[in-house]
RNA sequence: GGCCCGGUAGUUCAGUUGGUUAGAAUGCCAGCCUGUCACGCUGGAGGUCGAGGGUUCGAGCCCCUUCCGGGUCGCCA
């Protein structure tokens, strides 16, 4: 191996193009795949850039150089001296650049590699545990650098807004103090401070929030953060957020920001117009319609509220929920939802089970006109026709409905909503549908914990209008919350703080904290609150899943360069691990694992 | 913590009611090949059927336990 130390680079393997036909170039790359043909070598040579033909030819080449053809292997690292030529054979037109090659003139295997364990390329079906023990050979495939550089692109785009929009970057600690509230925390051990820990951040909250205490009236970071829970496909132990706080903002002037951000990636990572100022809906709105809090708007198929029309209707299951203090609700599947089998239907009502409803009652009108469904025999005609009449039911639709607790049956609608839309193919790919679901509740009852808890988190503000019904009814009471939804997903939430610290005790007394216990928690943010704190608000977005949505990808582990996997665990390097006790020692720290 | 799917050659998979020596494709190795581009042709090597236990004359297949990967409910202020 003869080194590269005295070549130089010239070009990238994948923006060598026709205009440079007849021009000497350098290249370095990997050995994607090599067709020796005896005295005559293809070898496809990748870079980041791309993929170019480079031929060796025993007739042209030194001993040397076609010595180094000969002895290629997939991912060798190579660098290849030659000029580029139109194509003498076929050209590719599943290539870039296969309309030209590159016909060598000396070559130097810079590196050698074992046989990859996986393919170099897109589309191939490797599984995802073999794929991410070897990350950095997956790294390498086009579709992986291709979403990692949309991530630094969205990234880019949201520091030149934010910069320019005046807001400054500030960074705070990783090691933090845990609190209660929330997920659970990664814990750091002190080593000077026997028995303390440290706490990774779940999110700058307070921090920022003492920055705008601190007088800096508009900050931003991206910020990491981690929670130990359960992961998703959309859920990582460790995450990048937007972080964003200002001061003396009303609920619009966080929103405007946002939106503007929003905006601003689109324009220059998509290349997309966003439409400006978002839509904007209610949490109520967004349930009573969507059965969620994240509405996909890309389809209608909206839930209807049905339960005045089975008061007395002879069918017992509706009636009872009804006696019950529960709703009964309703969705259209339209055009082609009546000739889904019987099967299928089944595999719904088990779906909506999962959501804890109890079952699904369904009803399909046929192109005849005729009704069949798994209600309506023991039910009376005036109900079914003034059910099909409030559904605007025509020949060829399905209705489903649930009926149960409202929370119950509003969720399993709205998730039955979402799998129907998907199955019956009502969704356009192509749209990106941002909007605003504001005035969340400010409160949620927790049944295990016997007590409320903050919906968004303790800062959150109530909504003035709201201030008086806080001990009187505090489910009401409706909090200055605002999230932002793509396509049914969450991008990111935020909320007007509370600045003032009667009003912020109020609430940890709400949260069933007593004055002591909320001073021991959180006394230096109530005591910082009397130093004259400016009302504030702010937002937060998740950079992983916003790449996520614009790449198309699947989970994010197709956005982020080294995930870790369901049981939070690195494929890769092994972490987890386990340490040695003296390691643990100067830590005060004894393991003892329980069986 | 619950539920569902999966684990067989480097990789992706097949493997019948439990029955001789576990197959295919691809990759890999060797040889041949001047226009390939998933090059082609000839030949070859390659297996702890995730692990442990059980049932059986006999287990890749049946049972139990466990590990690993994925999805999901709970959880994620």
């Amino acid at each position: 191996m003869a080194g590269f130390q005295d070549w130089q680079r010239t070009h990238m393997c994948g923006a060598v193009d026709e205009s440079l036909i007849g021009q000497q170039v350098c290249l370095m790359g990997w050995v994607l795949r090599a067709r020796n043909l005896g005295s005559l070598i293809f070898v496809d040579l990748r870079d980041r850039a791309g993929v170019v033909q480079v031929v060796f030819n025993q007739d042209t080449n030194t001993p040397q150089a076609f010595a180094v053809g000969q002895g290629l292997a997939r991912e060798y690292v190579l660098a290849v001296q030659g000029r580029v030529a139109a194509r003498s054979g076929a050209v590719n037109d599943k290539l870039a650049t296969g309309k030209i090659e590159v016909n060598v003139q000396d070559a130097r295997l810079i590196n050698r590699a074992q046989t990859p364990p996986i393919y170099v390329e897109d589309g191939v079906q490797e599984s995802e545990a073999v794929r991410l023990k070897y990350r950095y050979l997956d790294l390498r495939r086009p579709q992986l650098q291709r979403a990692l550089r949309t991530r630094a692109q969205v990234l880019r785009a949201v520091r030149n807004h934010m910069d320019e929009q005046g807001f400054w970057d500030v960074e705070t600690p990783i090691l933090t103090k845990s609190t209660p509230e929330g997920a659970r925390d990664y814990l750091v051990p002190s080593r000077v401070h026997p028995g303390s820990f440290y706490a990774l951040p779940q999110s700058p909250q307070l921090y920022k929030q003492l920055l705008m205490l601190a007088g800096f009236d508009r900050y931003y970071q991206v910020a990491r953060c981690f929670r130990d829970e359960d992961n998703r496909a959309d859920r990582q132990p460790e995450f990048t957020q937007v972080d964003v706080e200002m001061s003396f903002a009303r609920p619009r002037d966080v929103q405007d920001v946002i939106e503007g951000v929003f905006a601003r990636v689109f324009r220059d990572v998509m290349d997309a117009q966003l439409s400006l100022p978002l839509p904007r809906m209610t949490w109520r709105q967004a349930m009573d319609a969507y059965g969620s809090d994240k509405p996909d708007t890309r389809f209608d198929m909206r839930l209807q509220d049905v339960g005045d029309l089975f008061a007395a209707c002879g069918f017992k299951v509706f009636e009872d929920a009804l006696a019950a203090g529960g709703t009964v609700r309703c969705i259209k599947a339209p055009g082609g939802g009546a000739r889904l089998s019987r099967k299928e239907i089944d595999a719904l009502g088990e779906f909506v089970k999962t959501y804890r409803a109890r079952g699904l009652a369904w009803a399909a009108l046929g192109e005849d006109g005729s009704l069949r469904g798994s209600f309506v025999k023991q039910i009376s005609e005036a109900s079914l026709a003034a059910l099909c009449a409030r559904m605007q039911a025509t020949p060829g639709d399905a209705l489903f409905l649930v009926a149960d607790k409202p929370a119950v049956a509003l969720t399993a609608l709205g998730q039955l909503r979402l799998r129907l839309g998907h199955q019956l193919d009502l969704i356009d790919k192509n749209l990106y549908n941002l909007l605003w679901v504001t005035e969340f509740p400010l409160l949620e009852w927790d049944e295990e914990a016997g007590r409320f808890v903050a919906m968004h988190h303790p800062f959150t503000s109530p909504m003035d209008e709201d201030f008086a019904a806080m001990e009187s009814d505090p489910g009401s009471v409706r909090a200055k919350a605002y999230d932002l939804v793509l396509n049914g997903v969450e991008m990111g939430s935020g909320s007007i703080r509370i600045h003032d610290s009667a009003l912020q005790e109020r609430m940890f007394g709400l949260l069933g904290f007593t004055h002591e216990q909320a001073w021991q928690r959180f006394g230096f943010l109530l005591e910082a609150f009397q130093y004259g704190t400016p009302p504030h608000g702010g937002f937060a977005f998740g950079v992983d899943r916003l790449v996520m949505m614009l790449t198309g990808g699947e989970s994010l582990r197709d956005v982020i360069a080294f995930p870790k996997v369901q049981n939070a665990s690195c494929l890769m390097m092994g972490t987890p691990s386990p340490v040695a006790d003296e390691q643990l020692q100067p830590l005060h720290i004894r393991a003892e694992i329980e069986a």
